[in-house]
DNA sequence: CCTACCGATCGGTAGG
DNA sequence: CCTACCGATCGGTAGG
């Protein structure tokens, strides 16, 4: 009797062995999506991959949604933190501002569960108090502004073109991730696509008056 | 007893008098998904609102996922032909190129439902046979070749802008649909919005080298 | 197109 | 963090 109350899962368990049950739902939440599609996301499922009770992640989260909140806010901070590491590493502003594009699209493709939580319908609340996500938008107004006083973008309106340049990566990573694009069009592989795309919004497709 | 056994909903299924379950079907599943969301559509439910019992709908649809991808298919065709459309107002062949843009952000803001059904990651199988599909890029692309040879747009692989084209207006209709912009964002309403977009992708971000 | 039924899963809670 | 339980819904099928 008292062999079969040897703990069982101690291997799966010990990689979490601070006890952060918390980190290990976020974790298996992300494999599941990846895995078997968002359909298939349920609280019990992610219970049992984690190896606890379906219980148990009440103890962290009030609900489905509130799982998914920390899902999406976590993949906020990481994508934000990608696209500032990229830009440090560019000397100049319009390089800053395609690194950050390309940062973009690279994270929607190497996360495509995170980035599919964090944009997705799945909430009722606006999700508002992200600052993450206000974040990454801010962090592409400013490097506007940056080329613009460097006369390497046009004047104008920077929320403006901050959206275009926001939409322009995000349909590509949308696209990408949800595989609507043919092989052709990634064989030369998503970072480069992500530069060529980012390079024909800040050039432009008008062919210029002067000939 | 002969009373009880007067139809019930003549008044529902009259609508559908030709006795397309078919259709009703496929409007049921657009009206829950545009209601509820995409996480409620249930085949059961579809059949609740279409007023047959959750048992009628396998005799149109072997399961779930063929009749999402009848929604597809019919949104593909609805989104394209809404294109042509639009594209067969304006006389200029880069007049024609922003209309087609317009056109695709505003079919998606007013058919949010079709929308999510046509490029959502709910298919197991690549949904390959769609012409439809196919048939917008190809207009893209057909719209782009004819003003290059206008000299309205720069020479280029087609391909390659087709897909920025495709990316900005993409991003802009799930960015919209899925909630993210602000209401600033909007207040101008969505086709102006889509058009100044589009326009900033034609004329590029880039200052000119040439001030 | 319906009735009746199957096994399975789910979100959530009580109580410890 | 677990056991045990609730009501509800689901996809799918048999058989008519």
């Amino acid at each position: 009797m008292a062999l079969r109350r040897t703990r069982k899962k101690t291997a799966d368990k010990s990689a979490y062995h601070h006890g952060d049950l918390r980190q290990a739902l976020l974790d298996a939440s992300l494999a599941l999506i990846a895995e078997e599609g968002f359909g298939a996301l349920s609280l019990r499922e992610v219970a049992r991959r984690a190896g606890v009770t379906h219980a148990a992640p009440y103890r962290h989260f009030a609900d489905k949604e509130a799982l998914l909140v920390a899902v999406a806010e976590e993949g906020f901070r990481a994508m934000t933190s990608r696209m500032k590491e990229e830009m440090a590493r560019e000397q100049s502003p319009i390089d800053r501002l395609g690194a950050c594009g390309v940062a973009y699209v690279l994270f929607a493709v190497e996360h495509a569960a995170h980035f599919r939580v964090m944009f997705g319908p799945h909430f009722t609340r606006p999700l508002k108090s992200l600052d993450e996500d206000a974040d990454a938008f801010a962090l592409l107004v400013g490097a506007l502004a940056e080329a613009q006083r460097a006369g390497e973008v046009r004047d104008g309106d920077t929320s403006r073109q901050a959206l275009a340049c926001w939409s322009l990566v995000h349909g590509l990573a949308s696209l990408l991730v949800d595989g609507q694009l043919t092989p052709e069009a990634v064989a030369g592989g998503v970072a480069a696509l992500a530069r060529t795309q980012t390079l024909l919004l800040l050039r432009g497709l008008a062919r210029p008056p002067v000939d």
